[in-house]
DNA sequence: TATTCATGTGTACAATTGTTCACTAATGTG
DNA sequence: CACATTAGTGAACAATTGTACACATGAATA
C-alpha cells in the first residue's frame, strides 16, 4: 500500500513540474494538459496538486520562472565561450542549439506559451526574451562592435535577433533530436539570419 | 422544438469551423478545445460534428487550407497596392497589419498552430509560410530590387522577413484590438526589423 | 516532549467528455 | 414519383475531469 513519505520539501512540486514538462515533451500541448494528467504522471494522486499550485496556468507560471534559470545558464556559457569576435555569432547559435536539445522540453514549452492560453505565462515569457534580448544589447555595447548605432537602433537590433532565433526554435522542435542532418541545416540557416541581420546592423546608419 | 432544417450544403461545416475560431477568437486555445464544446458554440448537437470532421485535428486542418485562402487574398491586396518601391515595406506591413485584425481570430489560430499540439496543422502552417515567402522572393526578383542576390540568399531573405512578420502577430494579437497606440507601436517595430533586413540583404554579398 | 503546520493519501461526486446507435427529414437522382 | 444518400436529431454509455473533504504523518517549533 502506497505510504505518505515526505522527503525533501518541493519535491512533489518538481515532480509535478517535470511531469508537465514531460508531457510537453511527448508531443502534448500544455494547454490541453489536466490536472488529473499531471499528477497520473508524476505518480502523485490529484489531490496533491493543491498543495503547490492552485491551477495548472499557475503551475505554468512558475515554469516561467524556471525558463528563466535555464535561459541564464545559456546566456552564462555563451558569454564564457565568446572566444573571438568573428566566430561570435556562430559559437553563439551552436550553444543555443545545444542548450534547446539539452533542454528540449523547456523551449518546447516556451514556444507554446508565446501563443498560449495563459496571457500571464504569454507575458512571462515575453518578458524572458526582452530581458534576453536587452543583455545581448549591453554585450554587444561592451565589445564596441556596433559603436556607430544608437542605443535604441542597437535595442532594435537585440530584439530582432532574439526573435529570429526563438523563431527557429519551432523548426528545431519540430524535427527529431537525433536527426543531425537536418539540425545542422537549422544551425546553418539561423546563423545565416543573424549575419545578415547584423550586416544589416553595420549598414544601418547610411540607410536609416 | 428544434426541427432539423438542413438548408445549404457545408453550412453546418462552416458553423463547426467558426465556432472553433470564434472560442480561439475568444482566448482559448485550440490544443484545448473540446468537440462538444465546438458543437455547442456552433449552436449543433455533438454527433454533427462527426458529419464533417474525423476529430479535431481534422477540423484544424481544414482550417489551415482555409487560412492559405486568407494569406493568398493578402498577398493579392498587397501586389495591387504596391505603389512605389521605396514605400513597399511600409505599405506591405501596414496591409498585413490591417488583414491580421479583420482576421484576428484566423491568425491568432495560425500563431498557436506553429507550435501545436498536431503536428499535421504545425506542418501545414509552415508550409504555407514557405508558399508565402517563395511567393515574395518571385515578387522581388521581378521587381529587379536584390539583383545582386543569389536566388537562395534572396529564399533566406524572405524566409526570414516571413518569419518576422509571423512573429509580429503574436505581438499584435497580444495587444485589444482597439489600442491604436500598441497597434502604431508594432507596426513601425516591424517596419523597422524590414528595412534593417534589407538593409542586410542589400550588402550581403560584400558580406557572404 | 507536546503541538502545530505543511504535505501527503483515499474517497466521493457532480459535471463533462468522446463516441456509438437508432431514428428522421431534406436533397439529389433515376 | 420512388428511392438512395446525406445531414441533421436525441438518448445513452463508460470514462475522465476538477474539486471538496476528512484524515494521516513527518518535520519544525515551542
Amino acid at each position: 500500500m502506497a505510504e505518505k513519505q515526505r522527503r525533501k520539501p518541493g519535491e512533489t512540486r518538481d515532480k509535478l513540474m517535470n511531469a508537465a514538462l514531460t508531457l510537453v515533451g511527448k508531443g502534448r500541448h500544455f494547454a490541453s494538459l489536466g490536472i488529473r494528467e499531471v499528477t497520473r504522471q508524476a505518480g502523485v494522486v490529484p489531490t496533491s496538486f493543491y498543495r503547490h499550485f492552485r491551477n495548472m496556468d499557475d503551475l505554468g507560471l512558475q515554469l516561467v520562472d524556471e525558463l528563466g534559470l535555464v535561459l541564464r545558464r545559456m546566456m552564462r556559457e555563451a558569454r564564457a565561450n565568446v572566444s573571438q569576435a568573428d566566430k561570435l555569432i556562430e559559437e553563439s547559435v551552436a550553444i543555443f542549439i545545444s542548450h534547446a536539445q539539452a533542454n528540449r522540453s523547456f523551449f518546447l514549452f516556451m514556444a507554446q506559451g508565446l501563443a498560449g492560453e495563459s496571457r500571464a505565462v504569454q507575458e512571462g515569457i515575453r518578458s524572458e526574451m526582452r530581458f534576453f534580448a536587452t543583455e545581448l544589447a549591453n554585450d554587444l555595447r561592451k565589445l564596441r562592435l556596433v559603436d556607430h548605432l544608437t542605443d535604441q537602433d542597437l535595442d532594435m537590433t537585440c530584439d530582432l535577433v532574439v526573435r529570429s532565433v526563438a523563431f527557429s526554435l519551432t523548426d528545431l522542435l519540430g524535427v527529431s533530436a537525433d536527426d543531425d542532418y537536418q539540425i545542422e541545416q537549422i544551425r546553418k540557416r539561423t546563423t545565416r539570419f543573424l549575419q545578415l541581420i547584423f550586416v544589416g546592423a553595420a549598414h544601418w546608419q547610411s540607410a536609416g
